[in-house]
DNA sequence: CTCGGCCATGTTAACGATCACAACAACCGT
DNA sequence: ACGGTTGTTGTGATCGTTAACATGGCCGAG
């Protein structure tokens, strides 16, 4: 095929190969005949050929959990994006299950896929771990949110700051201390949030409230709701995600407790809907796609020796956005 | 590579080969003892020698709009699980915008990815036509939801009954009329909802209000709630789907209109939350990650003659989920 | 017992690109 | 005028795998 081309322009194969490559010393009539000639025949390169001989192929892998819920499918659009741009492909595989078979079964499928690179897009230390020890050693490997040791980089969302914002804000409303229903005890992204209420709660001297666990979906919030409801004097919860806190306005609408006159609310991830709910969400809102963004480009600076800034920070921080679920008391 | 595992078990290339393509003609000793130098050498077949010698990668392209959104990933999630199944990868595109040149450009960089077809989810008939335009002529391809038209297969949801179960379902609690808000004008599955819609009014010789249009968001149902509050007189409104549903709701709610005491509400999709706002939100369940299945197998009937059910039904038929935000009248 | 045909296996040439090296020209300074 | 650079182009080997064809042993029919 590369030869078609160099037959039309009248030169060797190699000379097409360099033009291809951008080669400085190809002289410029030479090189416009070749890209004219390219043009002609809609020529593109082959990659699977490209790839043999460079020992190298132009796609990235990634293994994600949960790659329906918004944060994940942020991130992975960052990661498509990101990679696109560095023109690398992806391919995105989703395990069946959490366990541990079906991990390391995906994993496999994926080393035998010819990729350059592996972002892993898990929420708990053990399956990331099983998912990279599952893969050849070897292939450079970035994770996302959680790292099993210091060994392979991570690129995360600051959970810690994140919650302490979230918190901070409803004791700056006034609110005495905060309610916390977490993620599921196994997510490291889940476990941080927590960390960071309690940390925040203890340095202001407050008294720390027994974690709720829920595990992401609006149904465990409505239950963590329905319980909270039973306790009187409860002034202030932070759910650890958007759509726990839908499950617990619901709950709470339920019971005849009204927020944010009796109790105030605040949500993580900033979901589209989240300025919709009843009442608008308070919310803590972190760039997924971002680290989408930094995952790429701290794997790519493993992948491949020519990218520069190989070094990108790991922490994306947070903001709040305030709306009406939350008020002074 | 393949000739260390051929030197290991004292055979040829040619005979490891064989045993990695289930030929028939190999004595069930060599086998034996080519599987096991295979694994005793951990050897994975380098795809892309694979690929090049057999002019065919092991790869699916999707172009898809709106990744993030429920519907889009999850029918994602089923194609790459579908694809997986069949042994094939998946590189999934999102151009970063609707503009034909950023349709233009994500094709392209599709079509120099050596994929062995493609599948297009995409909501506009003149989005999935640029898209099919710019992918190298003969590249197998499949549509959901839209298609330009019969030459390209489509595998898509059936809105039509969706449409009409919903409203079907507003009529028979006595609802006098029924309104509904649209996804997108240029969108073909909005516009199949709004006649399905229409057509079931007009056979129940119900008179048929004026189309409010979103644009999927929950902002813009939100608008459209607003609007609807205006106009005395309504009873009943379907909702193209729940994001704007959510948004209705929380419109009504702010106007003191109560759901579903004075308007029953229907959303579409089910999304995981729906059971969850206020009130619980009766909708419309499409098997988003079925159509992603479908769209596999059709494409795959397409890219390898030896795929037994080519022909897979190419309608997707939602069911209704019965929640609290319908009343009879 | 001999020949055609099947079975198990090996040998060689692709696939489409890149890489290392060779070749040749033009230009430089001495 | 000549050796040494530098710049431009071509040649042949190579990546790991499969396809096509070749080989040789064994079996049964004539």
């Amino acid at each position: 095929m590369i030869g078609d081309v160099a037959r039309l322009a009248g030169v060797s194969n190699q000379t097409v190969s360099r033009v291809l490559n951008e080669h400085p010393n190809v002289r410029q009539d030479t090189r416009d005949r070749v890209l004219d000639a390219m043009r002609r025949l809609d020529y593109r390169p082959n990659l699977m050929a490209r790839g043999l001989v460079r020992q190298k192929s132009h796609m990235l892998g990634v293994i994600s959990f949960d790659s329906v819920l918004f944060g994940p499918a942020t991130t992975l659009l960052g990661i498509g994006r990101a990679a696109r741009a560095r023109g690398y492909g992806v391919t995105i595989l989703t395990p069946e299950s959490g366990d541990r078979s079906s991990i390391v079964d995906t994993a496999a499928s994926l080393a035998s896929q010819a990729v350059a690179g592996v972002v892993v897009v898990f929420p708990s230390q053990a399956a990331t771990t099983t998912a990279l020890l599952s893969l050849p050693a070897g292939l450079p490997a970035v994770a996302v949110e959680a790292a099993p040791d210091d060994a392979i980089p991570a690129v995360r969302i600051d959970q810690l700051t994140g919650a302490r914002i979230a918190v901070q804000h409803l004791l700056e409303l006034g609110h005495e201390t905060v309610w916390h229903v977490s993620g599921p005890r196994d997510r490291l992204d889940a476990q941080a949030r927590v960390d960071g209420w309690r940390a925040t709660l203890e340095e202001a001297g407050r008294t720390t409230p027994p974690v709720v666990v829920g595990d992401w979906s609006a149904e465990s919030g409505y239950r963590a709701g329905l319980e909270l409801a039973e306790r009187p004097g409860i002034t202030a919860v932070f759910a650890a995600n958007d759509h726990m806190a839908l499950g617990l306005l619901r709950a709470f609408h339920e019971r005849g407790i009204r927020v944010p006159e009796d109790v105030s609310v605040v949500g993580f991830d900033d979901i589209p809907e989240a300025g919709y709910l009843i009442p608008p969400l308070t919310t803590i809102r972190p760039d997924h796609e971002e680290v989408g963004r930094l995952a790429v480009t701290t794997l790519l600076g493993l992948v491949d020796e020519t990218e520069q800034d190989a070094t990108a920070p790991p922490y994306v921080v947070p903001t709040l956005v305030r709306r009406r679920s939350t008020a002074a008391r």
